[in-house]
DNA sequence: CCTTAGCACTCATTTCACAATAGTGCTAAT
DNA sequence: ATTAGCACTATTGTGAAATGAGTGCTAAGG
């Protein structure tokens, strides 16, 4: 158990080095808490021993532990509201009629990243529970077609089909006329499985050379569900932050960004806007990832920000509440 | 002029250069020169004085320059064949049947990227001769369409499409049927002009609200034509070259990567693969981008290397050039 | 029991001097 | 044209000393 005054003072610490990056020393904060830098420091010292502040060197000011900043978050934080100046900015993007849900997205992420300095990502997905609203296929050549699903909510995707022989055009429609009848309304995901059980034995009887036909289908229609993209948007932003001051921090946290598995590691599945401190998330433990889910009919996808843990905490949590949901309502009335 | 010894010399050098990254000294030149230092130091000041060669200061070994590369690339550099490891590697990506062309270049880049340690792009867009094939509309409620522009070389794209008021579905169908009726065939940098000048008026006739209707298919066919997409892989890989070796090296390169403009600055118009050394290139002076464009049916695009000045010149443009050529002959087949 | 003044102590940072090293340019001799 | 010899010069690394910011602890006072 902490007392109030310290947790004014972690409150204190935290902004403190939020602001300035250098660790606090226990001086700086005697005007603002009218007494002497030695009951600071006691203080401190009980806040040390709680694991909330460390210090860099045995002779150095307090920086926030990793619990430190959870701590702060989870109880310190007061929740502003998003600053007039911050909302002004991504307000014109969500007004202008003319920008695609995509490109609002797109563009709201690099002005967080812009005036924050921080990294922003978004990954988005066709939502799992969208519906086959249509297959079209058109022919390019006697060995090549393109399939084009279409779903329910608008969404569109297009893939060529390789036939190993060739395959006459009454044939081809034919399927596409079984394909559209059977498949209409099948949420996307169960695409695959109606595909092998229903279809098949269907295809089978109409078809002569069913096999060719069937997995050149198969292998068009079963990799739509996970098509899914990540974007980053200003990593270099981060860099400017005075944590990576070290080739070696700059090399590894750019590294990190590459990695392939990016989408698992920043996927969301919390609707809340949630902040993974340090070691709490899986990109690397010098940064903080505050994320949340968003989700509009027929689109769902995360939206991230990645900083240092000494991150300005309110102001990114607002404005990802603010822009989750505007993309929501945007998306809404589209 | 330079005399041939010197030639040697200079290739030499930057080939030591290319493989040390360390300023190359007289002393240990004497033995492939069978001459003694003070002769090579002869020979340094020569190429010094004809700009090929520079000091990092006053006693330190010598560096190629900028004209030096150029020399080099241009004069001294035997065009060897790509190594067999090299092309191995390359070569099962070409032969797997199942990846997608674009696929296949992706993973060659990323390939050649890592095995080199440079950064490594495409630049994808699709060809401006091509001719649109079909357009589809599909209604998604009363005010939102889909368009689906086909080309007749398979590539598709969709645009949503959002109307002003409602309209009718007939209306809706019957501007579809004019506009492939009289859009098929045509270049696809040619259809916004067409639109304009040729459909237009016949829409009016016989659309009730023509100009919304118009408008709004306005709005989704020009665009198409413009469609670029830049992909690095490997930024991270740059890094570990030796140049980079200070926080502020390091930021500025991975600024410039993200620079808004890199399609203007990575396009290569030539056929043959180009090299472009420090200043030469719009990127930053203190890489050389190794880059050529290729072109299949209905895609065309640049392939490029981003490394150090320093850089292994003879196996960079081999694997260009074989890549360029696996795409085109992989691009026919399809 | 909480607060505070005082003091010894620690560690990071900066500065300076000094030696070692690797290279050059120049001159004079071959 | 080549080369040995020598003076000269930056860079790199090392170690010692000075500075400064900030702590922990003790003892005294409310």
């Amino acid at each position: 158990m902490i007392g109030s005054r310290q947790k004014d003072l972690l409150r204190e610490i935290v902004e403190e080095y939020i602001k300035s990056a250098r660790p606090v020393g226990s001086k700086s904060l005697c005007k603002k808490f009218k007494c002497s830098s030695a009951t600071i420091r006691n203080d401190m010292a009980s806040l040390e021993e709680a694991g909330y502040l460390e210090k860099t060197h045995i002779s150095s000011g307090r920086v926030p532990s990793e619990e430190g900043y959870r701590y702060y978050v989870d109880n310190l934080m007061e929740p502003k509201k998003i600053s007039g100046e911050d909302m002004l900015k991504l307000q014109t993007i969500f007004n202008n009629r003319e920008l695609e849900l995509n490109d609002a997205i797109s563009k709201s992420l690099e002005i967080i990243s812009d005036i924050t300095n921080y990294t922003s990502v978004v990954l988005g997905k066709s939502s799992s529970d969208n519906k086959l609203q249509k297959v079209e296929v058109i022919p390019i050549n006697s060995k090549q077609l393109i399939a084009i699903v279409i779903t329910d909510t608008g969404h569109v995707e297009s893939k060529n089909v390789y036939l190993e022989e060739s395959v006459s055009t009454e044939e081809i429609s034919k399927t596409t006329e079984i394909l559209n009848k059977m498949l209409i309304g099948t949420p996307i995901d169960d695409v695959p499985s109606k595909l092998e059980f229903d279809i098949k034995p269907i295809i089978r009887n109409y078809i002569q050379n069913y096999e060719v036909v069937y997995n050149a289908f198969y292998s068009a229609l079963s990799n739509f569900t996970s098509n899914r993209d990540v974007k980053f948007t200003g990593k270099a932003n981060i860099l400017k932050q005075p944590e990576f001051n070290t080739v070696d921090d700059v090399k590894n946290i750019i590294s990190k960004f590459e990695s392939k598995d990016m989408v698992s590691k920043i996927e969301e599945s919390d609707d809340e806007v949630k902040v993974y401190i340090g070691s709490e998330n899986e990109i690397d433990d010098s940064v903080t990832v505050v994320k949340t889910k968003y989700k509009v009919d027929g689109r769902e996808g995360t939206i991230a920000i990645i900083g240092p843990k000494r991150m300005e905490y309110e102001r990114v949590i607002n404005m990802l509440e603010y822009l989750k949901s505007h993309i929501e309502a945007k998306g809404k009335d589209e």
